[in-house]
DNA sequence: TGCCCCCTGCAG
DNA sequence: CTGCAGGGGGCA
């Protein structure tokens, strides 16, 4: 579930309480694909946290954990005295719950005491152990284009970009890796509002001056994301909650019904490429501007 | 490119 | 009961 602005949120958070840790054991309560790999880096030292896309690499001095959260992994990290709580990636219940809990599918314990929880209800996440000088070769072979925070994701790459996508709408356009990694369904629907551009329009109709907009768009979608420390995080309670916070935060997302802030048009949802699917009907408009 | 699947929980 | 969930891979 987690987007750019979530793994990116949670990478900067655990970064400083988890590098130098030592891995010295592991329990699996519950399944997790791929996370009895875990078993190959006991008594390894963490060197480094960082994110490609959606993935969170974890990493010692030999080899890099590649963690997905997929749609509703969490993490959360407890310090030695238990005075240390950090969370992030999916918002629930069980993020503010008592660890273990049900859904709580790995323990890693560091030789220090504290501890990293992976929850995750529904087993998507998925985790592989690949060693640490092929993540050049794991990049090449998902194929992310430039990620969305660097200065190489510019009007000009996207238009090369989504002129390569020519039969896809531009919200499925954005929701592909390899053009946009890291942006996901939330990210999409803002940034299509902020931009004023239809979902369903063909990625590769955009005109210049659309495109600009939208590159802006994902970059304030984002860093209003990061701003927040992961959007809607604050919201961990029921969906209900949850649902009520993104509706503060968010501008079209979750808002189907409600006044568009910009014109007081209702939100509408569609569906596109199986995804729901939020915008405003007068300001993002379907047809090209000419 | 579109469909189906992976899995669980919650709300209408 | 059905639909829905911030993801992605495999399939024809």
């Amino acid at each position: 579930m987690p987007e750019l602005p979530e793994v990116e949120s949670l990478v900067r958070l655990l970064r400083p309480h988890l590098v130098n840790q030592i891995i010295a054991a592991y329990e699996m309560p519950k399944p997790l694909h791929g996370g009895y790999q875990i078993a190959d880096l006991m008594g390894q030292r963490i060197t480094g946290l960082e994110r490609c896309a959606k993935l969170i690499f974890l990493r010692t001095p030999g080899a890099a954990a590649v963690l997905h959260l997929m749609l509703n992994g969490q993490l959360i990290y407890i310090s030695a005295d238990g005075r240390t709580r950090l969370a992030g990636g999916h918002p629930g219940p069980d993020m503010i719950a008592e660890l273990p809990c049900s859904t709580t599918r790995l323990i890693i314990r560091f030789a220090s005491g504290s501890r990293l929880y992976l929850n995750d209800s529904r087993n998507f996440a998925h985790m592989e152990l690949i060693p640490a000088d092929s993540i050049p070769d794991l990049r090449k072979r998902k194929r992310y284009g430039p990620d969305p925070l660097s200065p190489d994701f510019t009007a000009d790459y996207l238009q090369i970009a989504l002129s390569r996508r020519s039969r896809t709408t531009i919200k499925e356009a954005l929701l592909d890796q390899t053009v946009a990694p890291g942006i996901g369904n939330i990210c999409a629907d803002e940034s299509l509002f902020l931009a004023g551009i239809h979902p369903a329009r063909s990625s590769a109709d955009l005109d210049d001056v659309e495109i600009g907009r939208l590159v802006k768009g994902i970059a304030d979608t984002l860093e209003a994301g990061i701003r927040r420390g992961g959007s809607a995080n604050e919201a961990r309670g029921s969906v209900k909650e949850t649902r009520r916070a993104q509706q503060q935060v968010f501008k079209v997302y979750a808002r189907k019904g409600l006044s568009c802030l910009r014109c007081g048009t209702p939100i509408e949802r569609i569906v596109i490429g199986g995804r729901g699917t939020h915008y405003c009907p007068k300001c993002q408009r379907r047809t090209a501007p000419n």
